[in-house]
RNA sequence: GAGAUAUUAGCUCAGUUGGUUAGAGCGUCGGAUUGUGGUUCCGAAGGUCGUGGGUUCGACCCCCAUAUGUCUCCCCA
């Protein structure tokens, strides 16, 4: 039969796999230091748990699990039932009972639930795992694909948006991705806008347009607005807000001078003042990340209800490489009430894309392994053995290569792992208990005890 | 869920208005070189032209279906 692998899916080779690693390496490091504590969940939830959480659409991109027996014959009449339900467009439990996980947050919240008894908070999580989605894959989106989130939750002080922009400054700047922009805005700032436009019920309306403006331009969202019947006053409200210039405090103040009297929009400007100025008093200074407000920066995800942010990179083109926000009572769903959080995400899989791009990955990613002893076979075996477990008991990575084939091959081996030394001895070295060096970088090789390979490998790392 | 487009050797791609034995580069393997790789030279292997039907004397080429990739819409990371 033909190999494959169900559509959406990816094999990752070793050095895909070592560049994936040294991303979340990368990031893991900066939570962990930052005091947040990893938290792994079920690939698979009840779909009880998922079911509407996510919307319509949603729903329908849930990959469900098939019950298992069915074909039980005593169960039948139940089973055909349930089918009939699936067909026409419901769910059941008598059919299907559990899906695989379709985001990180929603079992996060269920977690909570579960354990606020035994949970500390604030508590600080970051997890990184994989979910599903029954989307139809295209570049950069795959129907099994890596989140990684970072969330607070808990405590409804600024200081956690402050610290995660800073989670975001400093991931970045240590992957060296050049010319970020932290884009940030308040959903009050968003309803202040519906207030101000007249259409104080239509925030979804309103964002879900205003998302599009990267994309569409202004034009594109203006007639998707008429559609959603935003008046053409209110219409005009908004195109003045988004066409707002200038630095972060310019920006405030005008936006200030707009919303007079509109208090929600007051509170998203006051408390994106006060995010700011912890955000200064905390950062490092080489940091080149910029934070820029953008009042024309929604997100879809209607749950959030204060300040939300979005990272780009101008140096690739493609869309954002991580996002997040505040949500007030996201465990409200699961019994807990009055919860408040405040999360990140970072898109692996478009990380990757940019520093692969940008040629940004250590070059050391190729192989741990440090030298190669090449195999003459016969009495040299023993010895070679005996030098491969004191070079490991030295800590270095070594490797023995186990068929006594001809020497080129061996070389060849070498060289394609990317295996910066290979180790020499046959007759002329093991009569004088000694080794021959050869540095692949270098070309150069030499006759030195074993003693001195552990040095000059070590010194090379 | 809707539309468009592609699929030829391990990889990247040529090709034929439908006519005997389908090509190249790179890679792989063998040799020059059984103790010197990355460079060079010589040689070889490898394809039922994505899969299944249909039209035709004859299909890699035309038609239909299907799988997978890519793009647009929808939605999203």
């Amino acid at each position: 039969m033909k190999p494959s692998i169900p559509q959406g899916t990816r094999d990752f080779s070793p050095i895909e796999v070592r560049k994936r690693q040294y991303i979340f390496q990368t990031l893991k490091n900066i939570f962990e230091c930052s005091g947040f504590q990893p938290l792994e969940t079920p690939a698979m939830e009840n779909l009880s748990t998922l079911m509407g959480k996510y919307g319509d659409e949603g729903d329908r991109l849930i990959f469900k699990i098939l019950n298992n027996g069915l074909d039980n014959i005593e169960k039948r009449a139940k089973i055909e039932a349930g089918f009939l339900q699936i067909l026409s467009g419901k769910n059941t439990s008598d059919i299907t009972e559990r899906a695989l996980r379709y985001d990180l947050t929603i079992p996060f919240a269920r977690y909570i639930a579960m354990h606020q008894n035994d949970i500390a908070f604030p508590f600080r999580r970051y997890q990184m795992q994989p979910v599903w989605r029954a989307d139809r894959p295209q570049r950069g989106r795959y129907r099994e694909f890596w989140q990684c989130d970072c969330d607070v939750v808990g405590s409804t002080s600024l200081l956690n948006e402050a610290e995660l922009l800073c989670i975001y400054q400093n991931a970045f700047h240590k992957l060296q991705i050049p010319d970020i922009s932290v884009k940030l805005n308040s959903r009050k700032i968003l309803a202040g806008l519906a207030e101000l436009a007249d259409a104080p019920n239509q925030l979804t309306d309103i964002t879900v347009a205003l998302d599009k403006l990267d994309k569409i331009g202004w034009d594109g969202v203006k007639r998707e607005l008429e559609q959603r019947g935003i008046s053409e006053k209110g219409i005009l409200a908004i195109e003045k807000i988004t066409q707002i210039e200038g630095n972060n405090d310019t920006k405030l103040r005008e936006l200030s001078v707009i919303m007079q009297g509109i208090e929600i929009g007051q509170r998203g400007i006051e408390e994106i003042q006060q995010t700011l100025h912890y955000y200064e008093t905390l950062k490092q200074e080489n940091w080149q990340g910029q934070i820029v407000i953008d009042f024309s920066l929604a997100r879809g995800l209607n749950y959030y209800t204060g300040i939300i942010v979005e990272v780009t990179t101008g140096a690739v083109k493609m869309g954002s490489i991580g996002g997040g926000g505040r949500y007030d009572d996201l465990t409200g769903l699961f019994g807990v009430k009055g919860l408040s959080g405040v999360g990140i995400s970072f898109g692996i899989d478009r990380i990757f894309d940019v520093l692969d791009e940008l040629q940004l990955f250590p070059q050391n990613l190729t192989s741990t392994t440090q030298v190669l002893i090449i195999n003459f076979g016969g009495e040299n075996e023993p010895y070679a053995l005996s030098v491969l477990q004191y070079l490991r008991a030295k800590g270095i990575a070594s490797e023995f290569y186990p068929d006594a084939v001809k020497f080129d091959k061996q070389m060849k081996y070498a060289n394609k792992r990317g295996i910066p030394f290979v180790l020499l001895l046959g007759d002329d070295e093991r009569a004088n208990q000694k080794v021959s060096l050869k540095n692949f970088n270098t070309g150069e090789q030499k006759l030195m005890s074993l003693n001195e390979v552990v040095e000059t490998i070590s010194a090379n790392v």
